[in-house]
DNA sequence: ATGTAGACTCTACAGTGTAGCGGTGAGACC
DNA sequence: GGTCTCACCGCTACACTGTAGAGTCTACAT
């Protein structure tokens, strides 16, 4: 469906280059932040055309001159927002566990960043088959295969590899957001309040564990969960480890 | 927010039991059940008051008896189908990496069977901190707890696990989604074409692989994910395996 | 018979995405 | 210069959304 995050329609008006615009002629990268940003601030149900028009101080229906309809937009802002990660590459001489870890925390930290964005970000590409995705969305998905294979792994296993690895990213991220509270001081509180509810004798493990709950720290669980992963995969690699 | 599944407005008039309403009383399950329904043929875009009124013969406007608002209608939805899980639990003398592996291939065949709806089973928890949640939903997490522990996990390894396991879970049958086209017959034709479209020097891994892609046995995905997963869990729980 | 309280039904409102329209103004041709 | 053409712009309008609020009605209590 969206092409690159980049598609300007060409002004046919040659002159129109010439001519003083209304402040600044408008891009489609400066829509979809508008659009990001409005949903950061206040939610997804909170963009509408015509409020993201008023944020841009223009017509609403010009929006659709930079995205064909409010689908196009909600996967551009994905896709823009998915385009601020580095496209995960492991260095000359670099570990590619190291370069799997910094990928995901790369990952972890822009999903914390666009809380509201997240859900959209997981689900959104549901909507487009794998093989019409515009092409950005793909390029991770070529390196961490181009990852694999360089470290032993043949195609059948570095998909596996890819979708063992990123499927657990999503969800543990995922995971994380769920754990989340808008506040965080009132988070404690709230929390011991919300777990006195449960019932003794059919949720004393939860109950029990409101002291745990209370913390959530991502970066670490994080790094937990990779622990297990790269351990699982290491096996199966050619590089210089074991077997 | 919502409470359990079921809790019905009780009918205030005690006659009003006597008398023979218009076709048979409204439950809040058959709500659901249609609204499942609805979201099952059409997506969750199509799932509106109006519609869902239609659909049970009834006046939208009633249908506030059963959800307060369509948030609560989306938030009941998930639960009920959520429901339809049974909660893991280690039979007498089982083993706890079998329970969850058929767990895992339960919640999957779930997803799989409601498609339109595996984006909000995933999401839509997101907006109500854990704490709030309704208590069937917590008490798949207080079963996975309790299983960690009676392996030998201390409350915080059990927490680290249940993460683990269910983050991996999520992700992996979000995974699966991703990459599942509407029409099976098409898809590797349409695969094939769509991954023509790549730029060969781009792209060399992904477009090799066009033969993996368009077959996804995610039965088998998920068990060696969970091969993975389980093999890291075992060395710290104190059952009969190895050290 | 009358009062009343609750459930039911319907209307109305503010808001949504977007098709379609007339006006405008710039470039192209005679 | 005059005229034609055609893409763009701002706008209105339409069908639809969730849901507050105002009747309407019915069943029970007095």
């Amino acid at each position: 469906m969206a092409g690159d995050v980049e598609r300007e329609p060409e002004p046919v008006g040659t002159a129109a280059r010439r001519r003083v615009r209304r402040r600044t002629t408008l891009s489609r990268t400066d829509v979809l932040r508008a659009a990001v940003a409005l949903v950061d601030a206040d939610g997804v149900e909170a963009l509408s055309m015509r409020r993201l028009g008023a944020a841009l101080g223009r017509d609403p229906m010009r929006l659709y001159r930079h995205a064909s309809s409010k689908e196009d937009l909600l996967d551009g802002i994905v896709e823009f927002a998915l385009s601020e990660l580095p496209v995960p590459a492991v260095p000359e001489g670099g570990d590619w566990e190291e370069t799997l870890r910094r990928n995901a925390h790369a990952f972890r930290a822009l999903a914390l960043a666009h809380p509201n964005l997240a859900p959209l970000m997981m689900t959104r590409p549901l909507a487009t088959p794998l093989a019409m995705r515009p092409l950005g969305t793909l390029r991770p998905l070529e390196a961490l295969l181009d990852l694999f294979v360089g470290v032993g792994f043949d195609g059948r296993g570095a998909l596996h590899a890819y979708r063992l690895y990123m499927g657990f990213l999503y969800g543990q991220v995922l995971n994380e957001l769920q754990e989340r509270v808008p506040a965080p001081d009132e988070s404690k509180d709230l929390l011991w309040l919300g777990l006195q509810r449960l019932p003794v004798r059919e949720f004393p493990r939860l109950r029990a564990l409101a002291g745990e709950l209370a913390v959530y720290d991502g970066a670490r669980e994080l790094d937990e969960g990779l622990d297990v992963i790269l351990a699982g995969l290491r096996p199966r690699t050619t590089s210089v480890g074991d077997s």
